[in-house]
DNA sequence: GTATCCATGTAAATGGTTACATGATTCG
DNA sequence: CGAATCATGTAACCATTTACATGGATAC
C-alpha cells in the first residue's frame, strides 16, 4: 500500500476531527471553503480514506449500514488519528512552491506584443477581483454563523488571508498593466 | 520518450530566448530571479533540453568541442523553439493551483494552541520580510542596468509582484496573529 | 591535497490528476 | 423517464523531487 506521506492525510484528518463526513463530503467542503489556497482529487481522497483507516486514524460506517439509503461511507476521526494531526500542527509549515504561469509569461514578455500580456493581465485582474469578492461574501456569512455562537474564527482567518493576497495581486496587475501600455506606445 | 506536456519545457526556452545557456546556469538563474514564482530541479531540467533538442526547438555544442575546458554543454534555442515560445505566450496562462500549508494550518487551528499558531504565524511574518528586502534589492539592482541601457521591464515586474503579495501576506499574519493572541486571552 | 564549486546525468519514488466505470437517488 | 446529482472507486498517466553517481576545475 502507498505509504501516504503527502499532506492529504492532514487535510482528511483535520476535516474529520470536526466531524464524521463522507470522501464525497469532503470533496465538496475542499472545493466551496478551501479551494482558493488547497485543493484535492477523488483520487487522493478515496485511497488516503482508506489508508487512515488501515493506519487507525479513521474509521468507516461499513457500506451497507449506512444512514439514508445511499452507498454511503461515513468516516470518523479516532484519539489516534486526533494524536497523529495535533502532532502535524505543531510541525513547521513547508515553504510553499508557487508556481505563477503569469508570472513566467510577464517575464518573458519580450517574446510578444505588448497586446497580449495586456491580455492576460486584465483576465487576472478580472478574476482577482472575482476572488476577492467571494472572500468578503464567505466571511459575511461567517459572520452570521458567529452571531448565532459558532466560533468560526479560523475560517474567517483564510479568507481574510485571500482578501489581502487577491488584491495585492490585482493591484500588482493593474500597474503592471499601465507600465506595459505605456512601454508600447513609445 | 517522454512527452513533456508540462510549463518546464517553455520556462528553458524563455531563457534559451535571451542567450545560450548550460543547464547549470539555467539552474542559477533560476534560483537567482525566478525562486519567488518558479522552480525546476536538475531532474527536470537535463531531460527537457534533450527533448527540445529532439523536438527542433533548441541545439547544443556537442560534449568536447566546448569553450572553457569543462563538461559544458550550450543550448540555444531554434527558429522553431522562438515560435513554439511565442505560440505558447499567446496562450491563457493557467489558474494557479496553490498549496499554502501554513493556511491549512490556520484553518485547523482548533487542534492545537494558539501558542503554536502565533509561533508559526511569527516565522510567516519573518521569511516574508526577508522576501520584500529581497525583491527590493533586485529591483535596485535591475534599476541599474536600466542606467546601462538594457530593459529590463519584465523582470522587474515580476519583483514587483514580489513586493506587492509578500508585503500582503507579511499583512495578513500580523493581523492574524493578533487576532489569535486576543481570541487566546479570553 | 582537499574542499568546494562547476557540470551532467539518471533511476526510483512520490505526488497528483484525469479519465473512466458503476450504480443509486432525486427532481422535474 | 430522463437528467442531474450523489457517491465510490481505480488504473493509467503525468509531473516532479530525491538521492545518487561521476568527474573536472578552481581556490586555499
Amino acid at each position: 500500500m502507498k505509504e501516504n506521506t503527502g499532506k492529504s492525510k492532514y487535510v482528511m484528518l483535520g476535516m474529520l476531527a470536526r466531524m464524521p463526513l463522507t470522501g464525497y463530503t469532503i470533496k465538496k467542503w475542499l472545493e466551496n471553503e478551501y479551494s482558493h489556497f488547497w485543493q484535492e482529487s477523488y483520487g487522493q481522497i478515496y485511497p488516503t480514506l482508506k489508508t487512515l483507516v488501515a493506519q487507525g486514524l479513521a474509521v468507516c460506517s461499513d457500506n451497507g449500514e449506512h444512514g439514508n439509503g445511499r452507498g454511503q461511507i461515513v468516516y470518523s476521526i479516532t484519539e489516534a488519528g486526533r494524536k497523529e494531526l495535533s502532532d502535524w500542527m505543531r510541525e513547521k509549515p513547508e515553504i510553499e512552491k508557487l508556481r505563477y504561469e503569469i508570472l513566467l509569461k510577464i517575464s518573458f514578455g519580450e517574446n510578444t506584443e505588448s497586446e497580449v500580456l495586456i491580455g492576460h493581465l486584465d483576465d487576472f485582474i478580472k478574476r482577482n477581483e472575482e476572488l476577492v469578492k467571494d472572500m468578503n461574501r464567505y466571511m459575511e456569512q461567517i459572520t452570521q454563523f458567529k452571531d448565532q455562537g459558532i466560533d468560526c474564527t479560523y475560517s474567517r482567518l483564510t479568507a481574510l488571508c485571500g482578501v489581502h493576497v487577491y488584491s495585492a495581486m490585482k493591484d500588482w496587475a493593474i500597474e503592471a498593466r499601465k507600465i506595459i501600455s505605456e512601454k508600447g506606445e513609445l
